[in-house]
DNA sequence: CTGAAAGCGCTTACAG
DNA sequence: CTGAAAGCGCTTACAG
């Protein structure tokens, strides 16, 4: 591999005009750059990084943590926080943790060790105090999707209003028993969507024995199974599922049962995932726009890198109607 | 951020002995190394992978390259390479495509720049010899999943046995006219998946009217459009697609058509997907363990850093019964 | 506009 | 078993 220094002997000069040639930083005669850019082509210099890195501290690299890839919702913000990287010259470091804290310190320590330059996080459950402790130190943290109570940076959704506005859908479709099943309500936007559904049930009136909330459903399976004993007997207008995912467990504990979607029994989601627009009947659903939302983080984060003020943001959901809502 | 010369300081020191007692490269008398270990907790030091990197040549680092995230195949790849890689003190840069050349090459470039130790690809279309590159110049690279025909280091599986496993199993369900949804076959998954198809076929003496291959298939739409037509007028006891998602898109089609599945039509996948359990009917497919893949991808990119040789691992496919071939 | 020198934080022959 | 010195490949004051 050439080095600077091979390409400065080549287009004699000193290193250090070389490296000025290349970062623009200091004015080089037009002449000598050129034969400076003719030497790196010549020799296929390729700057290193490491050693970049090392003098400047900086790497031009980002982290982005993940609780579980294999949930749709995460690639999508993935490709969201690459492609906007990728237009800013910077390389990103997927890491994922199935959920699991010591995982996550783990992976912080190391993205520290390896100096990117700041972190984007998509995975809060219960415990954020390393978290807390890079913000406090300064260090580019921005919190996506997922959110602490007190998080400096953020780009989330409004989960309550998308609640409400699914509620408030189900309603004109004339619903009147409308149960939810909602995830881990340690996570804020599964308590946000709980509030903005039991607002939206009291605001309408709705008799208390009709909204019925069930809560901490964590798998499809879960959200089947449990679905599928209620199912017993007592019989609602509408299920609201607060996740694609729950919603498509839903149907198949309603259709186990052996009532028809929609006709018997309405369903709606939330986040409209690929998939929601893939299953039978397509999943009515509220929109959180993931991709977006990636790039959004990622130029936060670009602003918190160069020390500029940042303020957090809260996308406005909408809603995606389909089939499964009569 | 303490050095390791801050440690040698507090430990009374030099440098070059905190160094080897971290290394464990040369003996370090012991209660050297217990002041130095104390040292590094007191400070909290943690080496400097940059300068580590500059000097070793070596950054324990690998890139995985993708073609498509949101393509739920590939996220299972990243798990099954990355819990690998953790188990084995590596970190990967998981970059995303979008299966265009360009976006590919300047991956390679910057991963290089990076110092990764090792690349792993899973996104040979129709060009490759820029991998074809890599491999000769030594440098350590695995293809997964997809791959180029004479790649040296790879790990796929057993396409043409996997189609002609299903195109049997419907045969002896009692279908006969059995038609075959396919990708695109300038990936040698989707033409062997395809060979194995047609020599089934050809095997049970199947009349080539019965047996009908509808190529190049690339996405859901475009799959369940050409179905929908196809379907005006002709009818086949069941359809075979190459890939979940296209199994997926060919259930919406029979089902516009006013068929059912699997009464009128039985329909047959590939890869199984986690997807593939639940949609309606759940599907039934040809197993692609890209976990096991993943791993067993990253564990022969690891002997190969480190010199070890190598021998490519074809992966045996399974069935995967459900209800969606009656 | 350009060069010589020092330094980023490590590791590793070389000496002892 | 340990230390002093050189070097990995860059960048950046300092001088001119």
């Amino acid at each position: 591999m050439p080095t600077i220094i091979d390409v400065a002997k080549r287009a004699g000069v000193s290193p250090s005009t070389v490296s000025r040639a290349l970062s623009g930083r200091a004015p080089v005669k037009f002449e000598t750059k050129q034969r400076i850019m003719e030497a790196i082509k010549e020799l296929d210099f390729k700057p290193n990084i490491l050693a970049k890195g090392l003098k400047e501290g900086k790497t031009n690299t980002v982290g982005l943590i993940i609780p579980n890839i294999c949930n749709p919702l995460f690639p999508a913000i993935a490709k969201g926080v690459e492609d906007e990287a990728r237009k800013n010259g910077y390389t990103v470091f997927l890491c994922n943790t199935d959920e699991n804290l010591s995982i996550e310190m783990d992976y912080v320590e190391k993205l520290k060790e390896r100096w990117v330059d700041g972190l984007i996080f998509a995975t809060v459950k219960d415990r954020y105090d390393h978290i807390e402790d890079l913000e406090k130190s300064r260090f580019p943290v921005v919190l996506l999707v997922r959110k602490y109570p007190n998080a400096l940076h953020s780009v989330t959704l409004d989960n309550y209003e998308g609640a409400k506005m699914a509620v408030e859908y189900l309603w004109q479709r004339g619903h009147r028993r409308i149960w939810f099943l909602c995830g881990d309500t340690r996570l804020s936007l599964y308590s946000d969507r709980l509030s903005g559904y039991l607002d939206a049930v009291k605001q309408r009136g709705i008799d208390c024995n009709c909204g019925r909330a069930i809560e901490n459903i964590n798998t499809m399976e879960e959200a089947e199974k449990t679905l599928y004993s209620l199912l017993d007997g007592d019989r609602p207008d509408a299920i609201f599922a607060a996740s694609d995912p729950m919603a498509i467990a839903a149907m198949r504990a309603v259709k186990s049962r052996g009532f028809r979607v929609p006709e018997d029994i309405s369903i709606m989601g939330f986040d409209d995932l690929d998939m929601a627009a893939y299953v039978d009947p397509p999943l009515t659903t509220v929109s959180q726009p993931v991709r977006e939302m990636g790039a959004e983080a990622f130029s936060m984060l670009l602003k918190l890198i160069n020390r500029e003020s940042v303020r957090p943001r809260v996308i406005k959901p909408e809603l995606v109607i389909r089939k499964s809502v009569r």
